[in-house]
DNA sequence: CGTCGTTCCTGCTCGC
DNA sequence: TGCGAGCAGGAACGAC
């Protein structure tokens, strides 16, 4: 499950070898892929042909690539999506297909087709360049001028868990299920707790939290990353890390020992210390 | 407007 | 053994 730290170890993979190159040929597979883009597959296609890239970019979990210094090639890895870089025989669900003018192809791979390419103009915002699809997305954590005290500001007025705000992308972006949990469980945070009844250093400390741990896992990805074959599918090396929450129903939490549990929580898995990150009273 | 539930999608695991 | 239910979840969308 690609979150920021993962889209930003594909874009910055991505950067050292395609900056520079310039598309000669494209294939949409699968009209899924291109869902978002207005102009439909025939026209992202025309489009993208003959264009250079000469730029990257990433906010929150959306990563692009600039065409043509003016246009945004603008990629959502959804839940399975993988920027593939080299001819790799037999992958499947492949959805576009690229080639670029080095004799490269630049796949996207995406099995549950959640992620998908479109294609869009930049817009002003805030003072940073952004697509039109991506505009409004707030600040991730890992941005040079995320605004921590700002977005605390905004969480103390939400009547709402925590751990929903977490996951809205509109409040801080590139967070999903799995960061959430672990920077919830660092800053022994309970994530049903509602934000605006939680003190400004509880929220600031949650809000570290995240970017720490995303700052590690981005890291160690990082390191790990040199091949032409960018993988995001959950074998990356920062899955092999061991989680402090996510995942380990039923084990001693590393830091007090009492086991681990899990809740469904908004359609989905949480898992938290009972004993460090006790429940509200309701 | 703020908040929250539903839905899209495929492959794997689990229980009967 | 076979098969259906459940699960994984980002984000757009509709409901209230």
């Amino acid at each position: 499950m690609p979150e920021l730290p993962e889209v930003e170890v594909v874009r910055a993979g991505l950067h050292q070898h395609i900056v520079g190159r310039r598309i000669t040929a494209i294939e949409v597979r699968h009209p899924r892929a291109v869902r978002r883009h207005l102009g439909g597959a025939t026209d992202l296609a025309a489009r993208l042909l003959g264009a250079t890239i000469t730029g990257t970019g990433r906010r929150g979990k959306y990563m692009w690539l600039v065409l043509d210094d003016e246009l945004a090639l603008v990629v959502h890895l959804g839940m399975s999506g993988q920027m593939l870089l080299g001819g790799v025989p037999k992958v499947e669900h492949i959805r576009i297909s690229t080639l670029l003018d080095d004799g490269l192809e630049l796949s996207f791979v995406d099995q549950r087709t959640f992620g998908g390419w479109q294609l869009a103009e930049f817009v002003e915002v805030d003072g940073s360049a952004l697509p039109t699809p991506v505009a409004h997305l707030a600040r991730d954590p890992l941005d040079p001028r995320f605004d921590r005290d700002a977005v605390v500001k905004v969480l103390r007025r939400k009547n709402s868990e925590i751990k929903r705000q977490l996951l809205d992308q509109t409040v801080v972006s590139g967070i999903g299920n799995i960061y959430a949990d672990e920077a919830l469980w660092r800053a022994g945070v309970n994530g049903a707790r509602q934000a605006s009844a939680l003190t400004k250093p509880r929220l600031a400390a949650v809000l570290d939290a995240a970017a720490e741990v995303m700052a590690e896992a981005l890291a160690q990805g990082g390191t790990s990353f040199d091949s032409l074959y960018v993988n995001v599918n959950g074998q990356s090396g920062y899955f092999e890390r061991s989680l402090d929450a996510y995942g380990r129903e039923g084990r001693a939490c590393r830091r007090c020992g009492a086991p681990i549990r899990r809740e469904k929580f908004m359609n989905r898995s949480s898992f938290y210390c009972p004993r460090c990150q006790p429940r509200p009273r309701r």
